[in-house]
DNA sequence: CTGAAAGCGCTTACAG
DNA sequence: CTGAAAGCGCTTACAG
C-alpha cells in the first residue's frame, strides 16, 4: 500500500492512471490502454496495469475522457410533473436500458418556471449526447425544442409528437388506439359513449380523439360529449359527474388515459351506474393501478420496453424529418367492458 | 456570423471560449471570468464577452470546468425498482431541489443483477459528489455501502437506515408512526389489529412493526398476526385472503405501507367486510392514490419536501456517525378508521 | 482589471 | 507493443 486512497485528514485523494503507471511500472498511456477495450496492449501489461489499479483503487476519470473523446456518454431525460404512474415506469427503463449500453441517464426536469427550452440548454453544458423529453403541452413545445437540434444534439420527444415538426418521436400509435377503444365499445353495445379528454393541447389527446370518432362516425354513431382538461383523476370524477348533472347519461366511457378511466369508475361508482352491466369503461396506457381489484380496468396497453427501445435506436441514427415512430396498443381486456372479450 | 455553430455537414462545431475571446477581443481568461461570479472582470469587459458568446451561442463546457475544479456538481440518485409511487415522487423532488441548487441528478438504477455498491463504482467514474441511495432491503446493504463512503464519497440512505452502520440516513420517524398507528386503531375500538408488513429485511418494515406492537402492548393488546413478505399489493390482497380463510378476523389493520393497505382494502371488499364499520384499516405514506374515492385512505403521512431538503442539507456538510435523521409522520385522516377524527 | 501560462486526467496520433 | 507528447476546454494563481 504505497498510497491509499484515502487518508485521514482532508479529503480523500484522487489515485489517477499517473499513479497506477508509477506502481505497475508502466508510462501512464499503458494504463489508459489498460482501460480501453480493444488497444494494443500486451496481456502482460494489462494485468500489471489491473493488478496495481486494484490495489489503489483506480478507476478512470469519465469526466477527463469524456473531454479528450469529445464523447459523454450522458444522455438527458427531462420530465416534467410525474402524477402519472406512466412515466415513471418508463423513466426507470430508460435509465436501465442506457446503462446496458454503457450510457449514464442525467435527469432533468421542466415545469411552469422552467420550460423545456431552457432544461434543455443548461443540460448542453454536460455535453449530453441526446436528450429524451417527457410530455409536455404541444403548445409549448415548437419553437423552442427546434433550436436545440440545430444544437446538434438529437432530441426525442416520448409519448408525443408535434405535428409539422421534424422532431424525432416515439409514441403509442394514439390514433389506432383510439380506434381501438371504439371497436371494443361498439361491439359491446354502446350507441351513446363519452370520451373524458387529457389536455386538449397534446397530440396524445387529439390523436385518441380523432381515432375513436372517426371509427365512431363509420358506425354511424357520435360520441354524447367529449370534454377535456387534463389527464388527471379528479378531472376524470368531475367529467363524469357534470355529464351526469347534465342529463347525459352515456352507455360507456372512453378515458383519455387510464388516471381519467379510474377518476371516471370512481364517479360511476358513487352514481350508483354498475359497471360493466349498465356502463363501460375503457382507458388507455395499462398503468399498474388499473389492474387493481377495485378496477380491473379494461384499457389499450402501451408497449412500454419496445418503445424505450425504439427511442434509443432512433437517437443512436437519428434521420432528421422521418415522422413518428408508432407503435400499436394493445387491447388488455379485464373487466369494465361488457360482453366477452373479441 | 463568423462561425456559426453547426455547419451543414459533419456533427455540429463545439463553440469554446477560445472562439469567444478572439471575438470579443479578449483574452480566454476573460471570457471565463464573464461566466465564473465574482470573478475579477469590469463591466464592459463583461458585456463584450457576454455579447460575442451570445452571438455564437456559447455556453462554457461543464466537463471541462469540472476537471480543473474537481468538482462535477453531479449527485447520483440510485433507485431500485419504482413499484410504488412514493419513489417517483420523491424522486422528482429531489432532482428538483439539486437543480435549485445548481447541482445535477445522474439517474443510475440497481436491480437483483446489479447490487448498489457495483452501481456506486460506477457513478464514481463521473466523479460524483454524492449518492442517494432509495430502498434496499437492509441485508444486501452493508459491506458494500460502507467501502464507498470510504472513497469520499459521501452516501445517504433515503427512507432506510441501517442498524449499527455509520451511514447517512434521512427517514421518517416510522417507530413513532407504528405506534400513531396503533393508537388511532386503538381509539377507534380495535382490541385484535393485525400487521400485514413488507419486506421483512427493511429497516421501515421493522420500525414500523415495533412501534406498532408497542404501543398496543401498553394498552394490554397483541396483534392477532403480523405476515410480512412484500411492499406489494398483491401481497396486501393474498395476505389478508389467507388471515380470513384461517379463520382469523382482525377488527383492524395496519398496512405497512399504503400500496399494502390498498390491497388489504380490497382484499376486504372481497371478503364483503365493511370498511370502516366492521373493520378499519390505516395505510403509511400517504400516496396520490390513497386519496381515490375508491379508498380514501387513512394513512400516515411523510413529510416529503422536508425530508428531501433535510437530506441534501445532510449532505452538503456530512457529519459521518450521526445517526439517522427522522422525520415524524403526520396522520391523514380520510374514511377507513372507524370513529371521528382525534 | 488583464493576459500568459500551467495544469485538471485523460486519449490518441506519432515514432520507435 | 510501448512511451513521450500534444491537446480536449476550462479555471486560477501569477505578474503586470
Amino acid at each position: 500500500m504505497t498510497r491509499p486512497p484515502t487518508n485521514a485528514t482532508g479529503p480523500a485523494q484522487r489515485v489517477t492512471s499517473l499513479d497506477v503507471s508509477r506502481v505497475a511500472g508502466v508510462s501512464q498511456s499503458a494504463v489508459s490502454r489498460a482501460f480501453t477495450p480493444g488497444a494494443s496492449i500486451s496481456p502482460e501489461t494489462r494485468r500489471r496495469v489491473l493488478e496495481a489499479a486494484q490495489r489503489l483503487g483506480y478507476q478512470p476519470n469519465a469526466i477527463a475522457r469524456s473531454l479528450v473523446t469529445q464523447r459523454s456518454g450522458i444522455v438527458a431525460l427531462i420530465v416534467g410533473e410525474l402524477h402519472n404512474p406512466f412515466y415513471p415506469q418508463a423513466l426507470s427503463q430508460f435509465a436501465q436500458a442506457l446503462e446496458m449500453r454503457g450510457k449514464r441517464a442525467l435527469l432533468l426536469t421542466h415545469d411552469a418556471r422552467r420550460d423545456v427550452q431552457e432544461t434543455l440548454e443548461a443540460a448542453r453544458s454536460y455535453q449530453i449526447e441526446a436528450a429524451i423529453v417527457f410530455p409536455t403541452r404541444l403548445n409549448a413545445a415548437p419553437p423552442s425544442l427546434g433550436n436545440v437540434e440545430e444544437g446538434g444534439i438529437p432530441v426525442l420527444l416520448f409519448n408525443r409528437h408535434l405535428p409539422g415538426h421534424q422532431l424525432l418521436s416515439v409514441a403509442c400509435d394514439n390514433y389506432r388506439g383510439g380506434r381501438l377503444a371504439a371497436q371494443v365499445l361498439l361491439d359491446a353495445g354502446s350507441r351513446q359513449p363519452a370520451f373524458i379528454g387529457g389536455d386538449p393541447d397534446t397530440s396524445t389527446h387529439q390523436d385518441r380523439l380523432r381515432g375513436f370518432t372517426e371509427r365512431l362516425a363509420e358506425a354511424g354513431v357520435r360520441p354524447v360529449a367529449t370534454p377535456a382538461r387534463a389527464f388527471q383523476y379528479d378531472w376524470g370524477v368531475q367529467a363524469t359527474l357534470h355529464l351526469d348533472a347534465a342529463g347525459d347519461r352515456p352507455d360507456a366511457f372512453f378515458g383519455a388515459n387510464d388516471i381519467v378511466a379510474i377518476g371516471i369508475l370512481d364517479a360511476l361508482r358513487t352514481l350508483g351506474r354498475r359497471v360493466p352491466q349498465e356502463v363501460s369503461v375503457i382507458g388507455f396506457d395499462n398503468i399498474e393501478e388499473s389492474a387493481r381489484l377495485a378496477y380491473r380496468l379494461t384499457t389499450i396497453g402501451q408497449p412500454l420496453e419496445a418503445m424505450v427501445e425504439d427511442a434509443l435506436r432512433a437517437l443512436e441514427d437519428p434521420q432528421p424529418g422521418e415522422g413518428p415512430r408508432l407503435h400499436p396498443g394493445e387491447l388488455i381486456w379485464r373487466d369494465t367492458v361488457a360482453g366477452s372479450r373479441p
